[in-house]
RNA sequence: GGGUCGGUGCCCGAGUGGUUAAUGGGGGCGGACUGUAAAUCCGCUGGCUCUGCCUACGUUGGUUCAAAUCCAACCCGGCCCA
C-alpha cells in the first residue's frame, strides 16, 4: 500500500508537460483530467507510450474532396509532423468513403457528393502535396522513416458494413446530441434542410477511430463533436477512448472567415513563392500572430514589434517552410521590386525579376493578332474575356508596368509579347514567353 | 399522403405583362489613398476574339404582338397535419 502510494507520486511528479512543438497553437485538448491517469491525461498517456515502447497512434482524417491542400489544411499536418518526429505513429485516414457523403460540418447546406474515380484522384493529389516520394526535411509529413505513418482509406472498413452493424452504430448516437450539434441546429432552425445521411458522418468518423485503434485524434476546433463521437465509439466497441487535440480554424486571407477554397481566399500548399509570399505579405494585422503560430516554428517573442516587420517575416517563414529559405528570400525580393515598379509607373521590371518567381504564361497556341481583352481569358488571368475587358476598362491591367486603356488593342505577333510581364491588380503577375 | 407557402444572377433579396442582363444590400474584383494593410471614396460585377450577337429569373409546355411576371403539368424545398 505504501509502496503503491509512493510510486503514484513518483509517477505524478515524472509526467513531464507536453513539448513546444507539440504544445504549440493547441485551442482544446480532451480530456484533460488532472490526475496522472493515462487514459485522463495526454501527458500520462504520453509517459506511458514511453515506457511501455508503444508509439501512439495518431488520427488525422482528411476527405478527399478537393484536389488542392491549402494552409489552412497544413497546420492539421504540422501538428501530425510533430507527434511524427516525436516518434509516434501518424494514421492519415484517407476519407474516400465519407468524402461520398460529405462532413456536414460548417456547411449551411447539403454537400454533394462526390463520385469514386474523382474521390480517387484527389486523394493521389492530396498524397503528393503532402510529399510523398520526397526526402522527409522537404516534405510536410515523414513519410519515409518506418513505422511513422500509415495512409488508410476509410472506405476499406465501411463499405464492409451491414445493415445490422449500421444499425448498431445508429444506436450509439441520438438525435438528440445531432440537433445539439451547431451545424445541424442553425440548419434545422433557420429550415435547411438536413438529410438523414447526414447524421451518418460523425457517427462514421467516429467509427474510423476504432477501425485504426486511435490513440489521439487531430481535427479543427470544429471538429469536436465528431472527435468525441470516435470516444463513444471506441468505448462502445470495448477500445480505450482517444484523446481528441484541436487547433484553431485558421482564418482566411480576408482575416475574417476560415481559410476556405469556397471562400476564395486560400494559399495553397503548392502555390509558387511569389503568389504566396505576396498573399501573405498583405494579411490584416489581426491574424498575423495565428499566422505565425500555428504556420512557423519562430519564436515570436524574438521578433521585431512593428506590425509590418512581424507581417513580412511570416511571409517569408512560412514561404520558406515550403519552398526552401533561398526561393523565398527571392520571393520576397521580386515582391518589392513589383511594387516599387508599380508604384512609379516606370516599365521594365521584367528584366529584373527571377524567372522562378514569376509564373509563366505560354502564348503558343494562340492565334495572333490577338486583341487584349482577349489575351487575359486565353491565359486564365481573367475567368472571361468580357472579365479581361471590364478589367482593362477598370485601369487594372499593366503591361511591363505599362497600363493598358483599349481593350481592343491588337497583338500582331508573340514577339511583340515575348519576355514581357503581364499584371492584374496588385497580385496577379504573369511572364509571358513565346 | 393532405394543407399551405415558396424556388430570381456568387449569396441575400426586390420586382407581379411591355424601355432594361433585371432595384437594393453583402461578397468579390479594379482604381485613388496607404504600411503592398485597415478605414474612406470611386468604378465594375452573365457569356462571346464584342461597335454587334447570344443565354438568363426551378423544369417543360401553353396564352399573348410581348412573360421573371398569367395558365398547366412536373421537379425540389420549408412549415403544419398525418
Amino acid at each position: 500500500m505504501g509502496e503503491a502510494i509512493q510510486a503514484n507520486q513518483e509517477e505524478a511528479t515524472a509526467v513531464p508537460p507536453l513539448s513546444e512543438a507539440l504544445a504549440r497553437g493547441i485551442a482544446d485538448l480532451f480530456p484533460a483530467g488532472r490526475d496522472p491517469d493515462p487514459d485522463q491525461r495526454l501527458e500520462a498517456r504520453l509517459a506511458e507510450s514511453a515506457r511501455q515502447g508503444r508509439p501512439l497512434r495518431v488520427k488525422l482524417g482528411i476527405d478527399p474532396t478537393g484536389s488542392d491542400i491549402h494552409l489552412g489544411h497544413s497546420l492539421l499536418f504540422r501538428k501530425l509532423r510533430a507527434f511524427q518526429n516525436a516518434g509516434h505513429t501518424a494514421v492519415l485516414i484517407i476519407g474516400d468513403f465519407t468524402a461520398r457523403i460529405g462532413d456536414p460540418t460548417g456547411k449551411s447546406s447539403t454537400r454533394v457528393q462526390l463520385d469514386a474515380a474523382a474521390v480517387e484522384a484527389n486523394a493521389a493529389t492530396y498524397l503528393a502535396q503532402l510529399g510523398q516520394g520526397q526526402p522527409p526535411e522537404r516534405a510536410l509529413l515523414d513519410f519515409e522513416t518506418p513505422g511513422r505513418l500509415e495512409v488508410r482509406r476509410n472506405s476499406e472498413w465501411l463499405t464492409g458494413l451491414d445493415l445490422p452493424q449500421v444499425i448498431e452504430l445508429l444506436g450509439i448516437g441520438t438525435v438528440g446530441q445531432m440537433l445539439a450539434k451547431e451545424d445541424f441546429a442553425n440548419r434545422y432552425g433557420s429550415g435547411t434542410p438536413i438529410s438523414l445521411h447526414e447524421f451518418l458522418y460523425p457517427l462514421l468518423q467516429g467509427y474510423d477511430s476504432v477501425a485504426v485503434q486511435a490513440d489521439l485524434e487531430l481535427g479543427g476546433t470544429d471538429q469536436k463533436f465528431n472527435v468525441a463521437m470516435g470516444r463513444d465509439m471506441q468505448r462502445h466497441f470495448g477500445q480505450r477512448p482517444q484523446f481528441g487535440l484541436l487547433l484553431p480554424i485558421l482564418p482566411g486571407l480576408d482575416g475574417v472567415q476560415k481559410m476556405s477554397k469556397s471562400l476564395g481566399n486560400t494559399v495553397g500548399l503548392i502555390e509558387d513563392p511569389l503568389s504566396m509570399y505576396s498573399k501573405l505579405e498583405k494579411v490584416p494585422d489581426a491574424v498575423v500572430e495565428d499566422y505565425l503560430t500555428l504556420l512557423t516554428d519562430l519564436d515570436t517573442a524574438a521578433l521585431p514589434e512593428g506590425p509590418r516587420q512581424r507581417q513580412k517575416a511570416m511571409a517569408l517563414e512560412v514561404t520558406a517552410t515550403r519552398h526552401g529559405r533561398e526561393a523565398a528570400v527571392q520571393a520576397q525580393a521580386d515582391a518589392a521590386r513589383l511594387v516599387a515598379a508599380g508604384l512609379s509607373g516606370a516599365g521594365q521590371v521584367s528584366g529584373d525579376l527571377s524567372a522562378e518567381s514569376v509564373p509563366e504564361a505560354s502564348l503558343a497556341g494562340l492565334a495572333f493578332p490577338l486583341k487584349a481583352f482577349y489575351l487575359l481569358s486565353a491565359l486564365q488571368v481573367c475567368a472571361s474575356s468580357s472579365e479581361g475587358r471590364r478589367q482593362i476598362q477598370g485601369g487594372g491591367v499593366k503591361l511591363d508596368g505599362e497600363k493598358l486603356s483599349d481593350p481592343n488593342q491588337e497583338f500582331s505577333s508573340p514577339q511583340e509579347l515575348a519576355g514581357k510581364v503581364l499584371q492584374l491588380g496588385r497580385k496577379t503577375f504573369r511572364r509571358l514567353v513565346a
